[in-house]
DNA sequence: GTTCAATATTGAACGTGTTCAAATCTCAGG
DNA sequence: CCTGAGATTTGAACACGTTCAATATTGAAC
């Protein structure tokens, strides 16, 4: 335990904060003030806003894999497991719904430490869609469309998430079935992915992710 | 021709200042000055500075309309048609890649004005999910699936502008590249939304975006 | 020309995200 | 204990998005 323990209790009161007020009704000097800290440190620690949600968005990831990994151990089919690793990430959202769209504040700045698009924050996206891709290392899934049918998903996570700061409906129960929908549409496809004809297509998706540098060059 | 022309000058002079420095480094006061008027003048055309982003995407509705409905003429292969209206869209933004993550700035505020998800824009979401749907009014495409393919050919473009402002490629030439490909993979798929297993499905996902305020309520 | 309601313009001021030089703290090494 | 380098804290200041009361302009009606 760290005997300054500063940046930890300013990401804890801007949380605190931001599930109460909501993203931008958050000032950087209240949460500074909660934190018993100053303005300058609070920059110190985060260099924007956004990067609160970042950073927690990053803390969570690891309870993301856990969670989702200790739903894999039950069952071998693709799309209960793809499902449960989905319905994770929507718990650990379930209180953030009034600020998870900080974290979609800087989907459109290429060059921004802050965005998940961003080179950055290539290792976090790697874990995004790894998490995914272990839900399909199951027999029913071709080996071959694991890594695409990942990539897909991880995509399908963020739209989820886009449509989880709209939805008005209790316990976000709309967007759970949403998930539940797309997932079940799209994981029997998977095996489409195995054709010959879709292998041009495949390869190409991969490649131009990767030079936009939304995927992880490979 | 209005006597005070001021509105279209302030956006005038945004779009120039835009394209030259980007959103973020363009500031408001600059635009005023640019074109000829207040800080608040400006202000009191567009409520924000996104607005501003927004507005043009507006205007450039209609001339993506008229460049769409031109390509439909020239064929029936719904294929083409909707890779033509994808293409127009894009050659309308060749000059924007620096500002149109403006755009995207808001996506995740339901409750904003400048959101093109807010309600204040459904009528804007309406045209851009019609002007696709007309891509589909052709032999080729089951009737009962057009609204929904139009809906997902929607969200398609969506995804494609965001892919667009990382773009480092010439010309953009790889999100084009990847939006025929998209189109190429989607387009002949959409048989199967016809058929009855997708029927719940289509009309929960139609019901669920109506809720959340993405879809305009039918 | 005058009047008046509606519209448009203005610029000072405010609030907030962010910056940064100065000061303080920490801890390892001597 | 002292020293010094690196880390952390601080709060004044800055820049910019935004606001708003006061003022000016406009155009229709008389």
């Amino acid at each position: 335990m760290p005997r300054r323990d500063t940046k930890q209790k300013i990401l804890s009161a801007a949380l605190k904060l931001f599930r109460k007020q909501g993203f931008d009704r958050t000032t950087m000097r209240q949460i500074a003030k909660s934190a018993g800290t100053s303005l300058g440190s609070a920059y110190y620690y985060f260099p924007r806003k956004e990067a609160l949600v970042l950073a927690y968005f990053e803390d969570q990831m690891a309870l993301h894999e856990a969670g989702a990994r200790a739903a894999y151990q039950t069952t071998q089919d693709p799309y209960e497991r793809v499902l449960a690793a989905f319905m994770v990430r929507l718990d650990l959202m379930a209180q953030d719904q009034k600020f998870f769209g900080g974290l979609l504040r800087t989907l459109g700045e290429p060059d921004s430490s802050v965005s998940v698009f961003s080179e950055e924050n290539t290792p976090l996206r790697r874990r995004g869609i790894a998490i995914l891709r272990e839900a399909l290392e199951v027999p029913g899934v071709p080996e071959a469309a694991r890594d695409d049918a990942a990539l897909m998903l991880w995509a399908l996570v963020l739209g989820m998430v886009l449509y989880f700061v709209h939805d008005t409906s209790e316990g976000a129960e709309r967007t759970r079935a949403l998930a539940g929908r797309a997932v079940g549409l799209l994981v029997p496809s998977l095996a489409l992915l195995e054709l010959p004809q879709a292998q041009m297509l495949r390869c190409e998706l991969r490649s131009m992710l990767a030079d936009a540098k939304i995927l992880p060059d490979t």
